[in-house]
RNA sequence: CGGGGUGUGGCUCAGUCCGGUAGAGCGCUGCGUUCGGGUCGCAGAGGUCCCCGGUUCGAAUCCGGGCACCCCGACCA
């Protein structure tokens, strides 16, 4: 028996053949035209590009081609937060409901979480984040000279979504990267948040989708100093205030504005009912004879916030933002009343409804109206309205509350010019989540002194998938995706347009040339007309296409292709692969 | 969860109002043709018409119930 040979590894072009990405053995089903229910462009163009296929709403299988590109995104992310000092863990999906129960999120997270039983009757939820589990192994940091920790994941995430929509944009099990930074202290939790900062734009100059960071409520989440990533997008779900000319921005759910004053009368010494016949909005009584403009209206929204009957007040052309009651009463089911519930609990109907005297429900009102005078609102009774109504004097607030929702052109806090208002995708967030955790779970550090403290934690996530139909939403033509060199499926394709000995001999040779210069490329042998071909390497976004023909082979040319411009120029053979590869790892 | 819409071959859709044994285009298979921008011709395969029940001689079509998916809103990192 001869000895085995170990022998470092040659390149071996009979090797490399064996292995060529021929698009003949490809499964790549590009469609001609997209589902009629995608409509979204990320949507449409991974479907026809044959890179994901839906299961059920919000689970979608990864073709091979998506997954290709799914994994360049989070290979950016890794290194990204490995740069920073991250460490990686792969942590259970599955989780007790003892750890959710714990830290009290068992019920505060309501239906988002997926919960089973298993066979001997336990509970358990699908993870949705991964603080609990993170916090239960940080448990065993034991002394500040451990830390800084910055510690993460890139794995499955479940959440029962309302509404999945939009293709990979919202979907219900999806790849996240989170992170947790553990600090000895506040100065130390905002130096490794100000790293996930620079990190995280860093990730998203590599994915090439603009972006900014804004400021944002952390919702279910907890925390404080919430930073949201956004990508301007039409296929979005977030609405985000911007300034043109500062540098403010902010969540719709957070962010705020400066209104115009209104300058109002003193009025009558107490509010004055009137017969309002058939008044049922606030602009039947802006044009009712003795009514008023909408800025001197109060509007009483009757709200069930875990269960218990609110009233909240805004000015009547303000809208109500719910998320920012919710973050200000820390309520997590809140709706607006039934009208049968109002009914019974105020003796009137949506329309006539006001807060003068009343004393037995909550009342939250928003800031706008502070010192406001001679005010009209509801009375309590169907058909009639009292003006004359003094904020502070006749309303029995329990609390105020910036809960107004700025809308598009009032005035920026910081320097005055008219705010924007721009659908966005939220592609991260980052937010510092101070000892919560910690303390509930025994994440305990000794100090310089001999003492003992609470780590103090930060929390900073990012879709995989998401990102990935970011970057197809910032990146498409009418022809399909148009993928930056960092996540392309692939990076070249090589174009046979004949399946003759000299063309294949020709491509086949380009092939190994790339292949052994590191460019990932694919050679299109299939049996097919020219049209199919150049549409469907455009439409799945390779970057950079050697079409080899024989008009060009007579000649010792191949033509060099860049898809985001469409520019054609001929290189000679020799080289093609040179140009290829030059064009790759300037743009990598 | 509220409102709207849709379920017919792999994809896009017609047929449903007015019940009569299921169609087109694209795609797929074979043969021929063509060969630098989704050729052309011939032949062919492929469908529990979302599911269950009802009405009827007969249901894709009418009636009842259910399910799924999409869009808008609510909600949601």
């Amino acid at each position: 028996m001869d000895p085995v040979q170990i022998t470092k590894a040659q390149p071996d072009c009979a090797a490399t053949l064996k292995r060529t990405m021929r698009w003949s053995k490809l499964f790549t089903p590009t469609l001609r035209d997209a589902p009629n229910d995608a409509v979204a462009p990320s949507h449409r163009l991974l479907i026809r590009g044959g890179f994901i296929r839906q299961l059920h709403a919000g689970h979608y299988s990864m073709l091979p081609l998506g997954w290709k590109v799914h994994q360049k995104v989070a290979q950016i992310v890794r290194e990204e937060i490995e740069a920073i000092g991250g460490q990686e863990f792969l942590l259970p999906t599955m989780h007790p409901a003892e750890i959710w129960q714990k830290s009290g999120r068992w019920d505060t997270m309501g239906e988002i979480m997926f919960r089973l039983d298993d066979r001997r009757g336990n509970a358990n939820a699908l993870g949705i984040t991964h603080e609990e589990i993170f916090t239960t192994v940080a448990a065993e940091l034991s002394s500040y000279k451990q830390l800084p920790q910055i510690w993460y994941h890139i794995q499955t995430k479940f959440r029962d979504e309302a509404r999945p929509k939009s293709g990979l944009l919202r979907v219900r099990e999806f790849h996240m990267k989170d992170s947790y930074s553990f600090d000895v202290d506040e100065a130390g939790l905002d130096a490794s948040f100000d790293l996930h900062d620079a990190a995280y734009r860093r990730i998203f100059a590599r994915l090439e989708i603009p972006s900014f960071g804004v400021q944002a409520s952390s919702g279910a989440m907890g925390g404080n100093d919430s930073v949201e990533f956004m990508t301007p997008s039409d296929a979005g779900e977030d609405d985000v205030i911007r300034c043109p000319q500062c540098d403010y921005s902010a969540n719709i759910e957070k962010g705020t504005s400066a209104i115009t004053p209104v300058v109002d009368e003193a009025g009558p010494e107490t509010p004055e009912r009137f017969d309002t016949p058939g008044v049922r909005t606030i602009k039947a009584l802006e044009e009712f004879p003795g009514g008023a403009a909408a800025d001197r209206q109060l509007k009483t929204l009757v709200m069930m916030m875990d269960g218990l009957l609110t009233l909240v007040l805004v000015r009547g052309d303000h809208q109500l933002n719910t998320q920012k009651l919710a973050d200000v009463t820390g309520a997590i089911e809140i709706r607006p009343a039934e009208v049968k519930e109002t009914f019974a609990a105020m003796g009137a109907h949506p329309g006539s409804l006001g807060a003068v005297a009343v004393t037995d429900h909550p009342i939250i009102v928003d800031e706008a109206l502070r010192g406001r005078t001679n005010m009209t609102t509801g009375a309590n009774t169907d058909d009639v309205h009292y003006r004359g109504v003094s904020v502070e004097r006749d309303i029995n607030a329990s609390q105020w509350a910036d809960l107004r929702e700025v809308q598009a052109g009032e005035a920026c806090v910081n320097c005055g010019a008219p705010l924007e208002i721009v659908r966005c995708i939220e592609i991260g967030h980052i937010f510092k989540l101070g000892t919560k955790y910690a303390e509930v779970f025994g994440a305990r550090v000794s100090t310089p002194e001999g003492g003992e403290t609470p780590i103090v934690m930060g929390s900073y996530g990012i879709g995989i998938g998401r990102n990935m139909a970011a970057v197809v939403e910032a990146h498409h033509d009418d022809k399909g995706i148009i993928w930056p060199v960092s996540v392309a499926p692939f990076e070249a394709v090589i174009t046979l347009m004949r399946l003759d000995k000299e063309t294949i001999a020709a491509g086949e040779k380009l092939y190994a040339e790339l292949k052994a210069a590191g460019v990932d490329v694919l050679l299109d042998d299939r049996d097919a007309r020219a049209g199919v071909k150049f549409a469907d390497a455009e439409l799945i976004g390779i970057p950079y296409r050697l079409t080899l023909g024989p008009r060009g082979l007579a000649e010792g040319n191949a033509e060099f292709t860049v898809r985001s411009s469409s520019e054609t120029t001929n290189v000679d053979l020799a080289s093609a692969a040179a140009t290829v590869w030059e064009a790759v790892s300037a743009a990598r």
